[in-house]
DNA sequence: AGAAAAATACCAACAAATGGCGATTGTTTG
DNA sequence: CAAACAATCGCCATTTGTTGGTATTTTTCT
């Protein structure tokens, strides 16, 4: 959030008309359009250089933008998932990609829309920062790493010989962990494992 | 697969000239369409007294038409997930829809593209049905309800209290599901049940 | 430098799961 | 009917995990 009680936006769209059809609908709102761009890697420039505190709230893009690069998702683009990221949407696009953003923006959507999905969408970035900082900061990096071994159904032996450290350290690793989480079972620890992205669906083997 | 060695398409689609073009494209193709309508309700009328062996093999729609069903996802629908489903885009539809669907076909997609897209859809489909067929029938009905209990977390006595059968009974049970699925490790165990229905995300408790 | 947090290690007693073995009672099915 | 399967129950020895302690060293932060 923005030191004066505005979101700070970032414009990607190549369209002219819409562009400046955007910053007319946000004017005079809670989003403040700091820049625009008609090209995502002028965008990445001009980010690159950036305190990271400085980082707009609300990134809104074109998807077709991403046509350019079409083996490449969101998430290699935008990694730190830092910005809110907002799709105008005027063309057809894969819905894979639509996916990974935070809201969708139709041609169509009438100014009111526009502002509440924009607010929508920075409250589910905020939200997501939030899981990383606080979720990721739950455990130690010691914990997290046999976490992943607990919850891949590694006995506690096999975890110490991997890691080289006695049983008992895993043991009482694996008490902190339950004791910080609350969670008692496995299946509750992969849970938390996964949504946290401890590990992947396809850490976990199936034997 | 039909028995011509042709795929039986349904086209649920309000606009004539959208669905004479499909006609037209699918044409000496290895896809027939059977009939089309003009809305869901049409269509599930007609699908009702099909015998299950006749069921198309693909319907193809517009996600638009559940416009007037707000608030029903695709599966209310099509529950049974017999055929498989492709969509007919060429207006904006929210995504969450639109991932339900086995495969999707844009307005301005080349004839090519749509008949590889159809045939990509029916494969999918055909891997979905036989995962149900399988996958299902690999485990009896009471494996099953042990596996439900142990993926939850419950210890095989707390699962034999529920059950009104004694430990020995789970054990023995648990001891089948391994034999069958040859998962040993508990979130092994999880990721399967997940993936065969057996039980839901929301099932699984943070405790 | 000093305090706090993290990682390491150990013990003992108890609870739970595993693996291997066998057995009985129904039900289904060729 | 016989064979196959499902569901039930049992024992035993061994392994593994849990719980609740204590204690030392290393890192990290102030």
């Amino acid at each position: 959030m923005s030191v004066s009680d505005q979101y700070s936006v970032a414009i990607i769209e190549p369209s002219r008309i819409i562009s400046q059809g955007l910053m007319a609908i946000l004017h005079d709102t809670d989003f403040r359009v700091v820049r625009q761009f008609e090209t995502i890697d002028d965008f990445k420039q001009w980010e690159a250089v950036l305190p990271e505190e400085k980082r707009v709230d609300v990134v809104l893009l074109n998807p077709a933008l991403f046509g350019t690069h079409p083996s490449q998702s969101l998430n290699s683009f935008f990694p730190d998932a830092c910005s809110s990221l907002v799709a105008m949407l005027y063309s057809y696009t894969p819905q894979e990609l639509l996916l990974e953003f935070d809201a969708i923006i139709g041609i169509h959507d009438e100014p009111i829309t526009i502002i509440e999905k924009l607010r929508d969408a920075v409250t589910v970035a905020s939200k997501r920062l939030d899981c990383q900082n606080m979720d990721k900061q739950e455990l130690t990096k010691r914990e997290m790493e046999i976490l992943a071994y607990v919850v891949k159904g590694l006995t506690n032996k096999e975890i110490g010989e991997k890691l080289c450290i006695s049983i008992h350290t895993v043991i009482s690793h694996r008490k902190n962990i339950v004791h910080k989480t609350g969670i008692k079972t496995v299946s509750g620890l992969l849970m938390y494992a996964l949504f946290n992205d401890i590990v992947t669906v396809e850490d976990i083997p199936r034997e």
